[in-house]
DNA sequence: TTAAGTTTGTGTAAAAACAACACAAATTTA
DNA sequence: TAAATTTGTGTTGTTTTTACACAAACTTAA
């Protein structure tokens, strides 16, 4: 018989974007030896609950929120110590949503919830830090080759935020001619006529919508999303 | 309190390369309900023991061998029907090996342990064919972004070795000139000054090996292994 | 009202990478 | 000794990538 003192969480890791930012969502432990601790959203599966309905719920509970894109990232669990009375093995997610869409509200077991810049990610519990660090490689190795960057962005944009979202997470000099002819040549980011005053000063833009439909087309035609520069 | 009826178990799926055949491992169980049923090699893990290090263990006890490359692959833990008394979640790992560096042996637990060609793997048990499935994934893109190809040869290989190595995994024609070209041009496959007669007839080839020190240098150059043909 | 500032929108040319392609050299086998 | 097999090697045309600058549409300040 099989005799294990262990526990399985989940977590995620839910990045946002807004103005050139990117933002890491984190929570404020109500409870337990870590309260007042910035941890991850995340938290104990029910016995009968799939890995990433604990992760919703959990998303919901803590933040009030419901990510964009959700995806598997890693398993945790060489980190004995997390808790004294059971290891904890802890299946990490990778969630991407547009912040604008909601407003944080901590709920059940979370004091506060907050969005922070990736880079300056306070010393969170836990290895959870080692995870943002994870998942913001795949975030940005992913931009690369999946059209993921549209679940941060509004569902209407101009061309520029799309730049600068590359060029902000990217750490990277995009050239603006190159981005756009390379993006438009995928025929995946779709012009919309409607025609919007930026910020403030400056010629108007168009707002373009990314087209998912002709993506998963494209998909089966064996499409393969790809942006690189120098 | 947290009252969870889970527990954790790691399984391998391990390739293995010959003579123009990718092979995955697998073994017959000896106890339980499913004895007799092929299934990945695995277990549960030790309250105290890393996830990796009891994905080593199985692996030594169960078929006898040490693998070249492992890596996390994924957790499989929505399958709640894998033993009656509690949910099993599984973190799968993904290994490489040369099946000429061993004699493949079954030991404690396991009844069998058995090579099997890729495209006539059985109904394995448990969930334990999706794995498969995603793990053949992993190499076939891996191998065209990673020089792993070489976990799978011997130390000193022909050129036509690597080279039908892609063909057959990848299941796509290669030229032999361009392949050639670019994979010298990365500076990570040197030659040794031994030459070799082939199987039975044609030119004797000369030896190659991968230069792993030179391959890690050149990663922190900023350098990318890539493959891609038409 | 006009000049300066800001942001969008667009094309071309040079360089690099990729794709397509064939035959001679060294060996074994018939 | 002729046929079969496998290794080894270069060139050319095509495609992709990179580098690069200025006019148009608007706002703001003088």
């Amino acid at each position: 018989m099989i005799d294990q003192n262990i526990k399985i969480a989940v977590d995620a890791i839910v990045f946002g974007y807004e103005k050139g930012t990117l933002y890491v969502l984190a929570v404020q432990q109500r409870f337990g030896k870590l309260a007042d601790r910035w941890v991850l959203p995340g938290g104990f599966i029910l016995d009968d609950e799939p890995l990433i309905t604990a992760v919703e719920r959990e998303l919901k509970e803590e933040a009030g929120i419901t990510v964009n894109y959700l995806e598997q990232l890693a398993t945790f669990g060489d980190n004995v110590k997390r808790d004294e009375r059971f290891r904890v093995i802890s299946v990490a997610y990778f969630a991407l949503v547009n912040p604008k869409n909601f407003v944080l509200k901590a709920d059940t077991d979370a004091k506060d919830a907050k969005w922070f810049p990736v880079a300056q990610v306070p010393a969170l519990g836990y290895d959870h830090n080692e995870m943002v660090k994870l998942a913001h490689q795949r975030l940005k190795s992913k931009l690369t080759y999946q059209p993921i960057g549209f679940d941060l962005l509004d569902h209407e944009f101009l061309f520029s935020d799309l730049e600068n979202l590359y060029y902000s997470i990217l750490e990277r000099d995009i050239d603006r001619r190159n981005f756009r002819k390379k993006i438009l040549s995928f025929g995946i980011v779709k012009e919309t006529n409607k025609v919007v005053k930026m910020g403030a000063s400056g010629r108007p833009g168009k707002l373009f919508t990314f087209d998912k439909k002709k993506y998963n087309q494209l998909l089966k035609e064996n499409f393969q999303f790809d942006i690189r520069f120098a």
